[in-house]
DNA sequence: GCGACAG
DNA sequence: ATCTTGTCGC
């Protein structure tokens, strides 16, 4: 079972919100994966009838065949507005507690967003990271920063530059299609995270984690 | 003042 | 995130 870190208090202000990032992101790991990586979990938020209805969910796949080994919905309310810089703290809370549901532990978390790319260069995959202490990858649909465009292949890749830093990459995972935005979240590094992001996309442009993720929130917000 | 701004 | 039809291309 999978132990969420204690995290004291949740914000309530931006610039307590802030402060938390800058705290927490000193533990951030660059060290790489563990041996073995078998199973990788998707997770995504999906938003309900009501103003402040949130649905997380949060599918773990096995990586040889892609298919899913568990699954976990949770319907919570929000708490903390969409600020730009501060996204995870609106959607981390629900995340977590759906990752608390899971039976199997996944080897490595796929977030909805980026993660080092970031303008305090802990963004909500580097938090959820942190919070469980599992390696955790950000994949995001549009940039954070700025890049000039891969090569036109799947697989080509190009780095993601914030305050002329690389924090990401660029990454094409379908012939001619827009990039993702990969990033580190917490214990890999780009090369695995961008390595694994391919393993997860052999039909289309985002990942199966987040798919299915997707796919599992949307039908929960929706009636069974 | 103007543009940027993960989901 | 979410509200939505048709359309182009493999």
């Amino acid at each position: 079972m999978i132990e969420v870190r204690e995290w004291h208090e949740w914000p309530s202000a931006e610039a307590e919100a802030v402060a938390v990032q800058e705290r927490l992101r000193s533990e951030v790991r660059f060290d790489g994966f563990p041996a073995e990586v078998r199973t990788a979990a998707g997770l995504d938020v999906a938003y309900g009838a009501d103003d402040d209805e949130v649905i997380a969910a949060v599918t773990v796949l096995d990586l040889a065949e892609l298919s899913v080994v568990d699954r976990s919905v949770v319907r919570s309310r929000v708490e903390f507005p969409y600020v730009p810089g501060l996204f995870a703290f609106r959607e981390a809370p629900p995340l977590l507690a759906a990752l608390t549901g899971l039976e199997v532990e996944p080897d490595v978390l796929v977030c909805d967003g980026q993660g080092l790319a970031h303008p305090r260069r802990f963004g909500l995959a580097c938090h959820l990271g942190v919070l469980t202490d599992l390696p955790s990858v950000g994949v995001g649909k549009t940039a954070l920063g700025r890049y000039d465009p891969p090569g036109p292949e799947r697989g080509d890749r190009a780095p993601l530059l914030l305050d002329d830093e690389p924090v990401g990459a660029a990454l094409r995972t379908r012939r001619a299609v827009k990039p993702v935005f990969v990033s580190v979240g917490h214990r890999c590094t780009l090369d695995e995270a961008c390595e694994l992001v391919l393993r997860l996309t052999p039909h289309y442009r985002l990942p199966e984690t987040t798919r299915t993720a997707d796919r599992l929130g949307r039908a929960e917000a929706r009636g069974t």
